[in-house]
DNA sequence: GGCAGTTCTATATAGACAGCATGTC
DNA sequence: CTATATAGAACTGCC
């Protein structure tokens, strides 16, 4: 039997119009797709292709949405690749995809408007609260999708309601209702250090005085109506930040209270704020100063036996790179069994089981596993499998790591670590290829990534010296002709002239078709 | 035994912004 | 204001 959503998608089609179905989780986008999938009898094969080879293996996820969009049906959230967001987005605005079923992230990004879009539900769940409404902002930023000014004189959005009494609550909470105040997000601890410290850096705050001045100023401040409370969080952050000689704190006045009442604040007083050169280049870093430290006290203790491992957990276990991979039920022995392993390559002790943060740390370690398997060049259908992770998540998680990877390699700069930044660095290399180590010297290359490095290496060429040596016919039968060309040229082996204008002639081609 | 259909259970739950400098299949 | 949908396992009944 067809539900609503589902008669309202073929109904769209059958006007020959396109909808947007926003749904509230990425299961239930990808569900909805295939069902709908079944239902058109609509065709585009060469699409279904082009999904397929964006990663280097298809994963089952991949393969999903292969199938949908063949039918003219997509699904679309953070989990896909940018690429394949990308063609999903093109095909829609050409008319060849007629219904994509998505999570928000339509909703913000790129402009894709339909003539219909379509919302299963206006609750979602919540950390804190379990499931919730979501903001009337969200809410009209997804209406906002609907009708395509270019093409239409109006656009239809379409609520689910499950019952009468939720259609009346709906009614009074977003179609009456008014978008919720703009919070201010200096209100989060996080942002607020990372903001007071680049401030005290850049010299805009230099003591009391200027702080207060620049800090009441701030919508937060406008907000934020208790200003007592606001100064003490403030003062707890100057504290932390001086403790973890970010910054120095002089002052004549003396400093031992932390709660300095706001009818102080206009007194202008001799403390003067000033950053470290740590305070400095970890603010040029855009990093959340506690991440900074933490940073600092685990490369402290990178010593020579020290591994990969220890490093991979190390940004791991950042508030940065939440969400972490949640360790199933099914898997608590393996990943135990696997931390028992890594025992001695842990730069921090294992906290309390009872620690709050026990649980962000168990999810740590599976999440450098993680990262370690693919260095170890596993493919992403394989990752998938074994880590949950999707092709998308998988991108996003490896961009995390370089950053915070090369914040740390600066750290280190700082604290004169050459051992660290010796690992670091290659480590940056293998992760941004995927590669084990063995592969390092053949990336140098252009055109040559992991699985083109690992095909030469199994051919028993392992470094430019190889390259250099091995005869061109050979190189070509693993490169094919045109690479192997201008990979020789690269090496500063000469190949003959003609050959090598046929060569560019060649790669103009493969790259149209 | 082997399947189709059913019920039970575990699992997950939106998204994206930071540095830097270009190029994989 | 702590729910729900989904995937997959386990189970059932039937041939």
């Amino acid at each position: 039997m067809l539900d609503e959503i589902q008669k309202l998608a073929l109904e769209t089609i059958q006007i020959n119009k396109q909808a947007l179905i926003f749904l509230p989780s990425r299961a239930s986008a990808e569900k909805t797709a295939e069902d709908l999938s079944h239902l058109t009898s609509l065709s585009q094969p060469d699409l279904e292709h082009a999904i397929l080879k964006v990663v280097s293996s298809p994963t089952k996820q991949c393969r999903r949405l292969s199938h949908c969009i063949k039918k003219g049906i997509a699904f679309h959230h953070s989990g896909l690749t940018n690429d394949q967001k990308d063609i999903i987005e093109t095909a829609f605005r050409e008319g060849k995809i007629k219904i994509i079923c998505c999570t928000p992230t339509l909703a913000a990004g790129v402009s894709t408007p339909a003539f219909r879009v379509l919302i299963k539900s206006l609750k979602r769940f919540n950390d804190r609260w379990g499931q919730d409404w979501i903001p009337v902002l969200e809410y009209l930023q997804m209406v906002g999708r609907a009708g395509r000014p270019e093409f239409e004189k109006f656009g239809e959005a379409i609520v689910i309601a499950k019952n009468e009494a939720e259609k009346e609550e709906i009614y009074e909470k977003y179609i009456c209702g008014v978008p919720e105040d703009i919070y201010s997000k200096l209100a989060a601890e996080p942002t607020l250090r990372t903001y007071l410290l680049s401030l005290i850096a850049s010299g805009i705050i230099r003591d009391n005085n200027s702080m207060h001045e620049f800090f009441s100023k701030t919508f937060w401040a406008h907000q934020y109506q208790d200003l007592p409370k606001l100064q003490t969080i403030i003062n707890k952050m100057l504290t932390m930040l001086k403790d973890w000689e970010f910054i120095t704190l002089t002052n004549s006045v003396s400093n031992n209270s932390e709660f300095t009442p706001a009818s102080k604040l206009n007194q202008p007083k001799e403390q003067q704020m000033r950053a470290t050169l740590l305070g400095k280049r970890t603010s040029e870093l855009y990093l959340d100063p506690l991440t900074a430290k933490h940073l600092l006290d685990n490369l402290n203790n990178f010593t020579n036996n020290k591994k990969n491992f220890s490093l991979l957990q190390m940004i791991s276990h950042t508030l940065e790179m939440r969400p972490l991979l949640r360790v199933k039920a099914k898997e608590q022995d393996y990943i135990q069994e696997q931390l028992v392993k890594n025992y001695d390559s842990l730069l921090k002790e294992e906290p309390s089981a009872y620690d709050l943060d026990y649980d962000d740390f168990i999810n740590s370690i599976k999440t450098a596993l993680f990262f370690s398997e693919w260095i170890e060049e596993k493919d992403e259908d394989y990752l998938l499998e074994k880590y949950n992770i999707r092709p998308g998540e998988v991108k996003v998680k490896l961009d995390l790591a370089e950053w915070l990877l090369y914040a740390s390699e600066e750290l280190s700069k700082i604290k004169n670590n050459n051992h660290a930044i010796k690992e670091i660095h290659k480590l940056r290399l293998r992760l941004q290829y995927g590669v084990k180590e063995e592969l390092l010297a053949l990336l140098k290359l252009k055109g040559i990534g992991r699985i083109r490095a690992r095909k030469l290496y199994l051919n028993n060429l392992k470094d430019i010296g190889d390259i250099k040596t091995v005869d061109l016919t050979t190189l070509s039968q693993i490169l094919g002709k045109a690479l192997a060309e201008d990979v020789k040229q690269q090496v500063g082996e000469d190949v003959p002239k003609q050959i090598s204008s046929k060569k560019r002639l060649g790669q103009m081609s493969l790259g149209k078709y």
